[in-house]
DNA sequence: ACGCCAAGGTGACATTGTCACTGAAGCCTT
DNA sequence: AAGGCTTCAGTGACAATGTCACCTTGGCGT
């Protein structure tokens, strides 16, 4: 598929008649950005609506410490509403998103999502289920937190951005910001997860030996 | 004001045509809660979309070991989303709405919202601005959980439930549940604050007795 | 007066966060 | 190959917070 039809990619839009699609092929643009890049942040809010084409945004908190914790991540397909939110509600807040891969997405201008958001039923819903999904996104980020340990938290963490995989890149540093705490403590785990043959580490690198027993932990609630 | 102008009180619904008014008022239902009552909650998913006429919901989440965290209170004229979040996107969530005073609530069935949504643009901005907010300020709890010290989160909780007043008619166990922590903790810290002559307590009870100081702790970030 | 129950106190211990270091691995440059 | 730099990880001490078991107290109803 090319990026000319990037109507096909979204619930929201798929559906929609053709002569719809064609105006918004006409009136969105199309952005990239690398990887690594600032998508927006505190800094940084765009003023249109944005639609994740292809590629991985991490939206992530962090506080004045340095201390940082990711909310959820923006896959292909979805729409990213916290800029959206911020806009507004003109409050501040200190949330970010990065590129984790090369992405490219669509933005649409503010006239152009109104209209469409009041004259087709089914990108409303698309809209509408975007927010309520970062909200139960954002429930589950509170619970963990909140409530979670810390052991069995990494250890869903781990599976999560193994995605099957039994080898893992990743820095205990960029685990605790996943997690939103600090690097020693992860270390401390990690060195556990060893310990009991979890787990294999080398610099800047995990391998998973023993998946089923770190599931039992991951879900061990 | 009497209950039937309810379109009066939200302004989503105020400045709307007369005639879409009089709809709105013959389609939507009036709905008591007590004082304590469940308005919604894991087991009890309204399948409409709410306006709070009058008094106060406090949405929490609890976990299974039995301790709570208040993610936010829905206030008079303000919308509660997170039911219609919870219907869009079938996930499971464990948050749940309690009245915290009595508290009138407007009801309105989907079709009638989902058309007010499509042909009002001033309501859909309202949904769109209850949908943000509610973001923003789960963001505050996420940031306030994994980044905020215990002392100064009870500090500036002591100082909103008082609102200005110096008397607070409240429970550690209480306390803990706005916090999302063990009431020991909240006793702990309330003993110190105590010592610093910043409080003083009495079973159920405490009185603020230095409110500069308390409030000095409390931006202390 | 009595018993009941919710509210709160206490000490021991586990987990997590912070700080100040140290050591080690990989990658330059020469 | 040798040194030197940077990033990554390990460590011990301590502080903050969470958990558990158990105790005391205040207020209430009978």
């Amino acid at each position: 598929m090319s990026i000319e039809d990037w109507t096909e990619s979204f619930v929201g839009t798929r559906n929609l008649p053709r002569n719809v699609r064609d105006k918004l092929l006409r009136e969105a643009r199309v952005v990239k950005f690398a990887k690594g890049t600032e998508v927006f942040g505190p800094e940084n809010i765009p003023d249109s609506l944005m639609f994740l084409y292809s590629g991985c945004i991490r939206v992530s908190q962090s506080s004045e410490s340095g201390r940082e914790i990711v909310l959820y991540r923006v896959e292909a397909g979805e729409s990213c509403v916290l800029t959206t939110a911020c806009m507004l509600s003109e409050e501040a807040y200190n949330a970010e998103g990065v590129a984790e891969t090369e992405v490219v997405a669509i933005t649409l201008p503010k006239p152009s999502f109104d209209r469409l958001a009041s004259e087709e039923d089914s990108f409303r819903a698309f809209v509408f289920q975007a927010y309520s999904r970062r909200l139960i996104d954002l429930l589950r980020v509170v619970d963990d937190v909140a409530f979670g340990r810390m052991d069995v938290r990494l250890a869903q963490r781990l599976l999560d951005l193994a995605g099957g995989d039994q080898q893992l890149k990743v820095t205990h540093q960029t685990l605790a910001g996943e997690l939103g705490t600090a690097r020693e403590v992860v270390s401390r785990i990690l060195n556990d997860f060893q310990k009991r043959n979890l787990i294999g580490q080398t610099r800047g690198q995990i391998s998973i030996l023993n998946m089923s027993e770190l599931k039992r932990l991951a879900e061990s609630v």
